[in-house]
DNA sequence: TATAAATTATGCGAACTGTTACAAAATTAT
DNA sequence: ATAATTTTGTAACAGTTCGCATAATTTATA
């Protein structure tokens, strides 16, 4: 790997990257200066313009930062987990550690501060957008592999369960943001899991554990 | 009733508020100026300091006056309507006629754009907690009176069901605001007060209608 | 070693931000 | 009528915003 001419840089842009997602995740696109920005990533101005662009740009990049993180931990648990009940339980328990890693708790990033946004900049919108329906396919695909694999009722609708899911983390990360309890989220999800994928005497008998 | 000493206002202050929902609506607080709701609002700046106090302050009453126009109109069907599916499948809708009101949809004023600012400001996070647990008591109650009226099964949670019903709220919202279509957004609903409020065959004999 | 290329740092500036003083206008109470 | 009181409009304030021009620094290449 051959390095480029000039200067080097400083500073990797993924951990960058990063750092401007935790900034944004505060106090969303518009209240977070640059000032803060550059605060919160050790760069400054300047050198945040030449590698990312203007502040629209950078809070793009960091948004497709954070999808792409989510969609690795999403093959982790949704594809992989072979069990329906397992899957989504792992899902929700997962995106509550990222709502709750913070204090006070921040909920998700994309889902909290992007739709702001949405309406007066086109691209935060398809991202957004893009988003909800990659979850929307990947969990109706999930969906439609257990009702095939008869864990599911046959009439099940695995597109619209899907919306149903996701649903339950849109509400998760608002809930988590306005302060709802992370004990209370729980109980929530023990539920949620119990109707989304009910456990059939089929699915009991081969003893599907919790872990 | 008495009118007070000095100079009468020329504006109405509901209307006024209804004016700011809008225009704080569309870009979120942090990123609408003072000058877009005094040009919304058809006052000037000093005037709305004077009726409404600084910025927050007439962004938390837009938010309270929202509030309670929602509550009326819950009023009018969640806890009107005797039917469960039909209740839910009005809430719905009628929350979908708000979230599309204008063009682009703009979803919800409260879900989409307070959790940004619920971090910063722990005002507008009291009131987006005390809403969401507002719906969730209304809705338990619902829940709980259809259970007990037999039109849903005995080990039913009707908390958790509410708080799955919220959840679909907020989807709805934050879909809305992300670009999806309207007709989408109307087959997820029916699918969704299938799995809230199964028809059992007591009310199918009873023969409720879907209007 | 000299030159080209890229990044970093300092600092500036024009525009906009929320907020407040102040005087004029409009109404009620005395 | 005069005074008291409240709202309105103009204007201005101090602070912050984003973005950029410029110069200094560091590296690869010729």
């Amino acid at each position: 790997m051959r390095r480029s001419r000039g200067r080097p840089r400083q500073f990797d842009s993924e951990t960058v990257l990063d750092q401007a997602v935790a900034a944004f995740s505060v106090h969303g696109y518009s209240a977070t200066s640059l000032d803060e920005l550059a605060r919160a990533t050790g760069l400054n101005r300047p050198s945040l313009y030449n590698a990312f662009g203007d502040k629209e740009a950078l809070y793009l990049q960091a948004l497709e930062h954070f999808v792409s993180r989510l969609r690795t931990a999403l093959a982790d648990t949704v594809v992989a987990e072979a069990d329906l009940p397992t899957a989504l339980r792992k899902l929700f328990l997962g995106a509550l550690a990222v709502y709750f890693a913070e204090r006070p708790a921040l909920g998700c990033f994309v889902f909290c501060t992007a739709p702001v946004e949405a309406v007066a900049h086109p691209a935060v919108r398809a991202l957004t957008l893009g988003l909800v329906e990659e979850l929307d396919a990947l969990l109706g695909a999930r969906f439609a592999a257990a009702r095939d694999a008869g864990q599911l009722p046959a009439h099940t609708d695995p597109a619209q369960m899907a919306k149903l899911a996701q649903a339950t983390l849109h509400t998760l990360a608002i809930r988590a943001r306005a302060g709802e309890s992370r004990a209370s989220l729980e109980r929530f999800i023990e539920h949620t899991v119990a109707v989304l994928a009910p456990v059939t005497k089929a699915s009991r008998r081969r003893g599907t554990s919790r872990s």
